[in-house]
DNA sequence: CATGCATATATAGGACTGATATATGCTGGA
DNA sequence: TCCAGCATATATCAGTCCTATATATGCATG
């Protein structure tokens, strides 16, 4: 799924702007779906306009800088339902919160529960925007509506196991690197060097 | 969070070659935190010898082609650990599933179902194989078996919404074909422009 | 009054993915 | 028996994508 295709997502639901198709991936219904950046999505609506797939047209605003309206084609529509109907591709994720977490006791305690807390309180930030958005567009397609709904039941999962094993992770890890600081009174620094955790 | 400092963690763990470390973003422990394929992994491997951050052995192997073994230095580790205390960035998410999910109306009720039964089945699996992982490895430092609990709560959050929502979605999916038909018999075909899907 | 933030577009350089090439041995089906 | 496909194993390239930056304007906040 290329940000083409995804472009063209966006656009099948209304007229947008690039900066408006960034802000739709950060904050807007597809935030827990898919990322895209600006270096992808603006030579991405250009080579759709290239092929006739959008259509596009300057708009001078008061006290904002102009703006480019994209508009989806026939063409561009046709061409978004059937990539639609192709296979998807496997999920990615790249969560350098985890990544960091799993080292857990290479960390100090306090790095680590700040860590945490961000997270809980980043999760719980997206719940109720996620909930106003739900509130706001009761009518919205039986997909989006969906989609919405697989987002707030997994973020709520996540931010609910944080804060019930926040406290035992720490304490943890707390005791491994107490029974680290004996070790190295009684053995050789050099004895444990991929920091041979146990106690 | 680079390619080269996900292989130190990896190796910080054991040592191993660049297949292996590919097989541990597919299946191993931290599969469902990051991904990475073979074009980064053994470019960022090379790379890391080039400065010192990992040591290299040639493996003879009876019957398997020949294999690279690579080990962390204290160089390596002293940069990992540093590399641990900066900030996170933001998770990054890309399924290409829920992109196409978000537009449920545009696909045929068939293939929406075996979209659906394919991700529970999947998720499902991967359960299944975290549980396994979790009964052989009981000893696991505290921040793996952290990750991996939450790595199988947020499963089996998003297993349990597609089972118990996959009914509800089906059918008003359906409706809306039914009362789209009915609008088609009834008004000029392009007096709705972006839910054209037809069938 | 300055710093920073939101809006808005654009691009260059580097990082990463996906596909492909090469080589070997094993396994399951025709 | 033979062949296709798969797992193991390394490597590279073209194309895609991200990060950071540049530019411009208005508003708010200290």
């Amino acid at each position: 799924m290329d940000v083409k295709t995804l472009c063209l997502g966006v656009l099948s639901q209304g007229d947008a702007s690039g900066y408006e198709i960034k802000k739709a991936f950060e904050e807007g219904p597809f935030a827990h779906i898919h990322a895209a950046s600006f270096g992808s999505i603006y030579p991405a609506l250009e080579a759709l306009r290239g092929v006739g797939q959008v259509a596009c047209r300057q708009l001078s605003q008061d006290k904002r800088p102009d703006k480019k309206l994209f508009s989806i084609t026939e063409a561009g529509l046709a061409a978004f339902e059937k990539t639609l109907l192709s296979e998807p591709s496997p999920d990615k994720t790249r969560s350098d919160f985890l990544f960091i977490l799993f080292f857990a006791q290479h960390l100090p305690a306090e790095k680590l529960a700040r860590l945490l807390d961000q997270r809980i309180a980043w999760y719980r930030a997206c719940l109720e925007r996620m909930d106003d958005c739900a509130a706001q567009n009761g009518d919205a397609p039986p997909g989006a509506a969906f989609v919405r709904g697989m987002g707030q039941a997994v973020y709520r999962a996540a931010a609910d196991y944080l804060e019930q094993n926040r406290a035992h992770l720490l304490g943890r890890v707390e005791k491994d690197h107490q029974s680290r600081d004996r070790d190295q009174k009684t053995i050789p620094p050099h004895a444990s060097v991929s920091g041979a955790a146990a106690e």
